[in-house]
DNA sequence: GAGACTTGTCATGTA
DNA sequence: ATTACATGACAAGTC
């Protein structure tokens, strides 16, 4: 008895499965998680899973090497809300974590194929980002597309490549000269359509205002210098007069937009192609609006404010400027919400990708738990039979499994109880 | 010419 | 009340 009782505890990975406050040697609550073993105890009569060695005197180490033919990583470190895969309905209350902890303790070769998962799902990061760069790659190509019958003057190029106040005002230069000119070609000067307030007479407002319509000849005012001789003239291709409003954009920047962005804006890249003028722009120049539609749309309210505050407009010409404004955003903002709506469907495809795959490994997983599972009990049947085998009451006769089980006390000592009965302290 | 796709715009809701 | 922003729906243009 003690041979085959040592034989029995051989069994390391047994140990694995003792619950605390449960009959040790009771298999019951494992019976549970196995649907393919009956509960009706341990007799050789079971039937044993198509996939169960035909013998149960395998090694558990032997099982275990064919069980486990490749490692598998623990899928809670992919998905920590994964361990409900695990929630099997356990009699006698035991939680998931508890049978998943002695999962992974059962199957030490298991954690390693765990592991494995779990560089396989860095990989499969790798290959989402994969994905999302194509899909940069392809709104960079939608960038460069220039939209030249954009009501408000702006397009996908001069758009900021995210939603934030930062980009849509400050930051980005715009791609498209055209925003922060008119593409005006009129030689007559519109400065004489507007009643400029004394205290902006001469002001760099009414000077940019020109300057923002290319081909615009602008009454000379006093301190107005011929184009030629500003500042920034080297910029050999420049041939508009629009230098006195980016010197004032340099020097100045109270508008909202960047140096570098207002001085870009006002240096429109040469072209060969005129550039015909969409609606909002064709209407800025019937009425005659006196600055850019870039500044209309990208200056932040107060600065927008001050700046009509600046200029005597009608009210035509007020509602136009506050529809350009309020297109201009609005386009900015579609596109911004196209693009999340992209990356969203990028992103949720990714993620199913990664589901399935867990799923797959999951239920290979499982079921290889529950091949091994009835492994173990098959053997535990074997030996827990070959113990009773050995085991007689004072008249001789064999104690029943049916109605006897072993338990063991905190001393070590084994005794052989009725199943209906419980061991004080124990 | 039909259909898919892109883009701008409007209407509406929300903060 | 105003403004900016988000988003669905629609229309027009393009391929």
């Amino acid at each position: 008895m003690d041979l085959a009782w040592q034989e029995l505890m051989a069994i390391t990975e047994l140990q694995e499965f003792e619950v605390p406050n449960e009959n040790p040697f009771e298999a019951i609550p494992y019976l549970s998680m196995e649907p393919m073993v009956s509960q009706g105890g341990f007799g050789m009569s079971q039937p044993q899973p198509e996939s169960i060695p035909a013998t149960c005197d395998a090694h558990p180490a032997a099982v275990y090497e064919n069980a486990y033919p490749e490692m598998m990583p623990p899928y809670q470190r992919l998905n920590p809300h994964m361990d409900m895969h695990y929630s099997l309905p356990v009699p006698g209350g035991h939680g998931s974590s508890r049978m998943l902890a002695n999962t992974q303790a059962l199957h030490p070769p298991l954690m390693s194929l765990l592991e494995h998962m779990n560089m396989k799902t860095r990989s499969h990061g790798i290959a989402k980002d994969g994905v999302i760069n194509l899909h940069c790659t392809g709104q960079i190509k939608q960038a460069c597309t220039d939209d030249l019958e954009s009501d408000s003057g702006l397009s996908l190029g001069s758009s900021p490549p995210l939603a934030s106040p930062e980009n849509a005002v400050h930051g980005v230069p715009s791609y498209l000269p055209a925003d922060g000119m008119m593409g005006y070609a009129e030689s007559e000067s519109i400065g004489e359509q507007y009643r400029m307030r004394p205290s902006l007479l001469g002001s760099v407002d009414y000077q940019q205002s020109y300057s923002s319509y290319p081909g615009t000849s602008f009454p000379t005012t006093a301190n107005m210098q011929p184009i030629n001789q500003q500042t920034y003239q080297p910029i050999a291709s420049l041939k508009q007069p629009v230098l006195p409003t980016a010197l004032h954009d340099l020097q100045l920047n109270s508008s909202g937009l960047t140096r570098l962005g207002a001085y870009q804006s006002m240096y429109p890249k040469p072209s060969s192609v005129p550039v015909p003028l969409n609606r909002d722009q064709r209407r800025a120049r019937t009425l005659k609006i006196p600055f850019s539609l870039d500044k209309i749309v990208n200056l932040p309210v107060d600065d927008f404010n001050e700046l009509l505050t600046q200029f005597t407009l009608n009210d035509a010409q007020l509602a136009l400027v506050r529809d350009i404004r309020r297109r201009g955003k609005n386009k900015v903002a579609a596109q911004n919400c196209r693009k999340r709506k992209l990356e969203n469907i990028v992103h949720l495809e990714n993620e199913l990708g990664q589901l399935r795959a867990q799923r797959e490994h999951l239920t290979r997983e499982r079921l290889e738990f529950q091949q091994n599972l009835a492994i173990i009990k098959c053997r535990l049947s074997d030996l827990y039979t070959q113990v009773f085998s050995q085991l007689h009451d004072e008249e001789g006769h064999p104690y029943s499994v049916e109605e006897y089980s072993l338990q063991q006390t905190n001393d070590g000592n084994i005794y052989l109880v009725p199943r209906n009965t419980a061991l004080e302290g124990e």
